[in-house]
DNA sequence: CAACTAAGTTAGCTGTAGCTAAGTTAGGTT
DNA sequence: AACCTAACTTAGCTACAGCTAACTTAGTTG
């Protein structure tokens, strides 16, 4: 007997190193992560295309064919896509819902390191592994960072 | 015939969405990700108690001893630990290196949060998903900011 | 309309990262 | 010295995410 997924809310007295929660929460953005990147791409994909094909994600992400096959299947079986065999794939609304939250947040964390001074180039590579670990919180306080150097004087 | 893997450096006329080499990086640092933070827990436990056990790393992380053990040996494989079976974790010089660099990161990149206004305690939280995935280039301009911010008036 | 090719699929492999359950070992207690 | 117990290990499982190789389908083109 061993398992650590209890403590869910037990309200310890202040953990002494509470790495534990921590380290559960960027687990759980790694499993979001693919869905985020390829739902993003997808809508852009349609909206650049009109449709999203297979070989165009295995060109854009640099993975071979089978691997976004399988991809797509499981996103299919998690319900943020359609696709039936041999055709293009589609967003479900939940796929839309999420690919419009995921670029907003791409564009927020992209600028804000922009708006520290990071070159383009760098800050949209960065901004493609940061923005899976951008809390709402943190989100936040990046929109009013950005709002507050549009409008120096205030 | 299908391996993406290929093109390195092949200079490619500005690639019309050259997303595949961004994430390309993002894999990568996961694969680094877990030595990280595998060595930076092991440092502070070290510094901490003067050995790291098995039993805390599983605290700290929040899984199994059996993951634990996994991962110690991959570690080790990999040069960035030592460990003998029943006995206490060391790091190597390589181990050591490392943990001390991740560490540097993280605390860069938990304080530019904070100095973003965003409270302590998420902070530390979102910096342990981001740091993984913060260049070289974006980590100075981070320290930049930093030193910017301490002295206002310059 | 036949045939070729590009796109998509399937099968089967690897490695990482988690788990449970069951077994060992080391070290402290009696 | 014997024995407990906590720490550690091992075995065997799951899921994800990648790969290659071989196959099928759809669509274009001669």
């Amino acid at each position: 007997m061993d398992s650590p997924r209890k403590r869910t809310s037990t309200a310890q007295p202040r953990a002494p190193a509470d790495h534990a929660e921590r380290f559960r929460r960027v687990r759980d953005a790694h499993q979001s992560e693919t869905a985020e990147d390829y739902v993003e791409i997808i809508a852009e994909l349609i909206g650049e295309k009109g449709e999203a094909r297979l070989v165009d994600l295995a060109e854009c992400f640099g993975v071979t064919k089978a691997t976004v096959n399988n991809t797509i299947q499981r996103l299919q079986r998690d319900g943020f896509v359609t696709s039936e065999p041999y055709r293009a794939i589609f967003l479900t609304d939940k796929g839309r819902k999420l690919a419009a939250a995921s670029r907003e947040r791409h564009l927020v964390v992209r600028d804000l390191l922009i708006s520290l001074g990071i070159d383009p180039e760098t800050a949209e590579a960065d901004a493609e592994g940061i923005e899976h670990h951008v809390s709402k919180t943190t989100l936040e306080a990046f929109r009013r960072h950005l709002a507050k150097q549009r409008r120096p004087r205030d």
